[in-house]
DNA sequence: CTGAAAGCGCTAACAA
DNA sequence: TTGTTAGCGCTTTCAG
């Protein structure tokens, strides 16, 4: 196969300046009718197609954004990435993807190696310091990092926490466990807040056990589950701080003969694709990811394209309670 | 924030011309030591990060691969994206992601805009012409493209199809229905195809509305599983050519108050994250997603980095069947 | 071992 | 309206 066709190539089949077939090609109203007729005849003659990096490097833009999350493989995360790839590739910038869990060195590149003109960040572990010595725009999505006061999209998981376990207090419930997430993640921290906060507004106690450690994933609350069963007294509902943990939670009650919501009511957070159609559907707290991807994308694109700085405000979605067959009256 | 330091800044800080840097920090060991210390010295100081974009223009390529593939949001392809990304991004390459289903133009200019090296197709729907109009090497995963004879990384369909249907076969079934997928696309096909073969090979029969429409989502399961129940007489067991469907089936059956696997065993295909937890566990073709991410990665990367063509062969993977609780003897 | 100079392929001032 | 001329920021001959 031959060498593909430069602007060059193009600017002596039409017999103009690599200027015009540039203009021609990016500004057609600012060159003759008569002259971009010919530019346009020679484009399709030689099958010439724009080299985007070289003009990219003039501009000094990158046209992308890079979405850094930890864990790809996570289904929760997979909403948000379709609905930022829609927004972006709208906008005419690629999406790059890349994982937060890498060495800090190969992170620290990222925003500065002029290949990424802004960044959305999925991942509230990162060091603060890194972040700042990024040199493109940054806004965190569903998580934040203390103390690093960036822009951000995201819900109150604190005051969905609260919600979720109210619904579980409306329903008589006395004794209610908190299945946490992640030691040090800045969610498993806000809901499990949002957990006491909302016992302690009904003045109901809770045990030191009745936290019990977590980390998201189904087999995780598989385990939990066990160890639930285990306790005495059992508490008589658990707010599951994701939708994951819950759903490894009741298939492992399943598997002990144990019934949700008849022997323990069971709610989670997030709402994923699949709690709508679990058995029992889980009852949970929804949270917009396409929404909150999409607003995120479309502030950083915002952004990008205006050359200014983002507004460094949070954008706080609702959240709210989505009942359905997990949790019951004691 | 002053200007992002370039290389002549260093050169001169350093008091050597940018071509000693750009060597120094590339090929060290072409460099005088006393020199090169001179240099990471003037980098640190000056805080220097080479501009990717502008060695990627000179070395005439991107460092980057595309992953292309239909709705990103299905949590089929979260594994997939996950294994890409590690293999790409050990090797140094950046991951762009897009979404198949945009217009050809704008796709037309993803092989040719000198922005990636190379593309993981995951969608088989495309026009080959397109696809041979790309001037990077292309892998198709999981899927492939009828005619367009393109190297890929998948698995055997039709002989996984095969096996799941021959397991119902073994429990005594002999009215089994199937659950296609979306038209056109070349797993269901192959599915069905596979469906009937083993029906065939058995010398079983099936009746035209044994082959229910579907479109491999949940919604669409759910609603095969009513008009399965309206069928007379009942198929006693439905092959489900992907996960969520049977996920979406199964669901639709207990809200009918009817029992998988009592009332009708149910298999799936790909055993999804969530297929192993769900109630009744499914029994499902197993599908290593991470291994076919993997390799076809591995594949490309190696092809890129080499600078070399692809080789057109197909690696298949072995798909295997995953026996769980939905289904049962007749 | 090091430097000067020529680009990668395109766009943007500036003139004409 | 069009062409000329400089670059974007780096790497890579080619000399020295």
């Amino acid at each position: 196969m031959r060498r593909r066709a430069g602007i060059a190539d193009v600017a002596q089949a039409a017999g103009v300046s690599t200027a015009t077939v540039s203009r021609a090609l990016s500004m057609p109203e600012r060159v003759g009718a008569e002259t971009r007729a010919r530019v346009l005849k020679a484009v399709a003659a030689t099958g010439y197609r724009a080299n985007a990096a070289a003009r990219d490097l003039r501009q000094r833009r990158a046209r992308a954004v890079t979405l850094l999350a930890p864990n790809l493989a996570n289904t929760f995360f997979s909403r948000i990435v379709a609905a930022v790839q829609d927004v972006a590739g709208d906008a005419g910038l690629t999406v790059q993807i890349s994982d937060s869990l890498v060495e800090v060195p190969r992170l620290a590149g990222l925003g500065v190696d002029g290949r990424s003109d802004g960044v959305l960040l999925l991942d509230g572990g990162l060091p603060a310091e890194m972040v700042r010595g990024w040199d493109v725009p940054v806004i965190m999505v569903c998580e934040w990092i203390e103390g690093a006061d960036l822009p951000g999209v995201r819900i109150d998981n604190r005051a969905g926490a609260r919600m979720a376990v109210q619904h579980l207090l409306d329903l008589g419930h006395r004794h209610i466990a908190c299945l946490g997430g992640p030691g040090g993640n800045v969610l498993s921290r806000a809901r499990a807040d949002g957990w006491r906060a909302a016992l302690a507004g009904a003045g109901v106690g809770h045990r030191p056990g009745d936290l019990m450690p977590g980390d998201f994933t189904m087999e995780r609350g598989a385990r939990a589950a066990r160890d639930w069963a285990a306790m005495a007294p059992r508490p008589t509902a658990v707010f599951c701080t994701s939708d994951e943990s819950a759903l490894g939670f009741i298939s492992e009650c399943d598997r002990m003969g144990l019934r949700v919501p008849d022997d323990v009511s069971v709610i989670g957070f997030d709402d994923i694709e699949f709690s709508d159609r679990f058995i029992p559907p889980l009852t949970t707290i929804h949270q917009p990811r396409a929404a909150l991807g999409r607003l995120a994308a479309e502030r950083l694109v915002a952004a990008v394209t205006a050359g200014a700085a983002l507004s460094p405000e949070q954008s706080i979605l609702d959240c709210r309670l989505q009942v359905r067959g997990s949790t019951a009256p004691v």
